[in-house]
DNA sequence: CATGAACATGAGCAAATGCTCGCAGATGAT
DNA sequence: ATCATCTGCGAGCATTTGCTCATGTTCATG
């Protein structure tokens, strides 16, 4: 387990190298997904694709790589929505701001949701210099002014409590394939009740 | 990796040998705190447990089995400390008893807060057939009637909610190490919140 | 075509890890 | 003291896994 950069070894210029990218990606995804963290090696992600492992190598310098490169891309897809809602309730009273974002959140975790699950453990390991970690505070950026709207001063970690919050929720009612309206209520229900006990929400 | 059972191949029956899985159970322990499940390893819990690989094997039929150990443990504490606190606030009004679970759950997170994550993540990946898995329901049978006092029917998922909401939230807060009065407040806010919604509190 | 650059291959090496097995020492009952 | 049993040891085998490299194939360009 020799340390490892991150980042791409390889930009691909031609199409044919960049279809070769986007099935290691994709088999890393489904790999995951079918075989846990445990079973996540280079090997297997290779085979998946139909691809061999020196292409693999190619283009990623490691298995860690892979990693950040879902993350880097499930993060992008998790800001981009908020952001989009943000902007789209701004004005808007708070809760139906919240609303608005755990119905998107709940349709993006909902697309994969254990690989979703995963990731969100798996983002845990990753070296601090990962692009992935970047993202994630690019993402609390968009939540904290939303919060803090009307009050002042704001507990950093308050944020970053809302999203570990929807999201083991949201996680385990994906789990039981069973995400009807009230998952929703129950979200919103359970950050309003949250925001309040931090003084954030009247 | 071959599948091998999960319970104690041996039941120690001399003093030294109770010492010995002792020190393997609590070497197991250390390893997943400082190490991560990346880094757990026999090789490494007997070294650290100044202990050979042949004892460790004569006691655990694999590593799923210290696992599986450390779970059963952490679930039987919990179990324990919830049905006390149930038992002391029985007749008082829901949220109190509440907030007694909540202070009973950052106190013992509290007192190893890496590695009751780490245990958390794992469990996830425990075979069905586990004794750790099997207290999981016995603890949710503990709450459940808490829970569901007063109103009749109750969605069986909630009690499980409730359990990752708060885990989720102490989790985060005991990183930072910042467990103030405020998490309590914050966890059972929360919780209110989400049982509101759930209907289950009026 | 011809040529070089980009892309792909997969056998196989080195290291890590799970686990066994033959042997030795410790323990306790007699 | 003797013996059967329990306990402990750790070298080393088998397997897995991350990764490289020598070699082959495809593409763009003149």
């Amino acid at each position: 387990m020799i340390e490892a950069a991150l980042k791409a070894r390889k930009n691909p210029g031609q199409p044919r190298s960049r279809a070769t990218v986007e099935a290691i990606v994709e088999a890393a995804a489904r790999v995951l997904e079918t075989a846990g963290p445990a079973g996540f090696n280079t090997n297997a992600v290779a085979r998946r694709a139909g691809v061999s492992v020196g292409s693999l190598y190619q283009y990623f310098p490691g298995k860690q790589a892979l990693i950040a490169e879902l993350s880097r891309r499930n993060a992008d897809a998790a800001l981009r929505g908020l952001a989009e809602a943000a902007e789209r309730t701004a004005g808007r009273p708070l809760v139906e701001r919240l609303r608005a974002f755990v119905r998107f959140a709940i349709t993006q975790q909902g697309a994969r949701p254990r690989l979703s699950r995963i990731l969100d453990q798996l983002e845990a390991d990753l070296p601090l210099d990962s692009d992935a970690r970047g993202t994630a505070p690019a993402i609390l950026a968009v939540l904290t002014p939303v919060l803090a709207s009307g009050r002042g001063d704001l507990d950093p970690a308050v944020a970053g409590d809302c999203l570990a919050l929807a999201r083991a929720l949201i996680d385990r009612a994906l789990d039981r394939e069973q995400h009807d309206g009230a998952l929703e209520d129950r979200v919103v229900g359970a950050l309003a009740g949250y925001l309040r006990a931090a003084g954030v929400l009247v």
